[in-house]
DNA sequence: TTGTTCAATATGTATATACGTATGAATATG
DNA sequence: CATATTCATACGTATATACATATTGAACAA
């Protein structure tokens, strides 16, 4: 299989989190980016290394776009996301001065 | 081989910028992260539909760390980046755009 | 120019594995 | 019981990856 398994379980995570957040199985996942069940099946289980393009097609099926941070400000770019992350639809980008609960 | 070549296109391009930034060969990039030489021209020049954890791996060795970012909240990320670009690259690889068309 | 050497990148080929198809297990509902 | 829904798994095939070799390009000499 691939390399690291464990560097990539965050990320597999995440996916599956959206994926239930917007109430799809895996079937309809599947179908939104043109992959079989059981695919993705094997993706969230991290039983396959998958390949960058299907990665990026299911990300941004479920509205997540993979960005490449430098390190330096990831913690900036972490926090940022910790302030706008409502799993509600649809959070404009424009209300981050808002403050949570 | 992948889905959409094009769509992975301008993530492989921003690696190879960061390497090239970087002043790294890819025989030395793959020694960082045990990947062959080979392998990493493919890679680079988009001929296969590269695993995510040699993904991450490479990412990380550049110092680019892909974070899955919500939608909305991609502006505020990417204008975090640009403000934040200043010790880096001249030409930083976070470019991540759109789909093929 | 032609030839040589070195460094970086590309490519041929064999093998491990990701992916597609079909199926199975588990759960729910009538 | 049957049928539907959701997720997991076995098997065959396509391909990502590893190893070895070839090609490219720059620099230098005759």
């Amino acid at each position: 299989m691939g390399r690291s398994p464990a560097a990539r379980t965050v990320w597999l995570q995440a996916l599956k989190e959206a994926r239930l957040a917007r109430g799809l199985s895996q079937a309809e996942l599947g179908a939104m980016v043109g992959l079989p069940q059981s695919h993705i099946s094997r993706i969230e289980g991290g039983a396959v290394d998958v390949g960058i393009s299907a990665l990026l097609e299911i990300s941004r099926s479920l509205g997540l776009e993979p960005i490449p941070v430098p390190a330096p400000l990831v913690p900036a770019v972490r926090s940022l996301l910790r302030a706008g992350a409502h799993d509600g639809p649809a959070r404009p980008a424009y209300a981050l001065d808002e403050d949570d609960g």
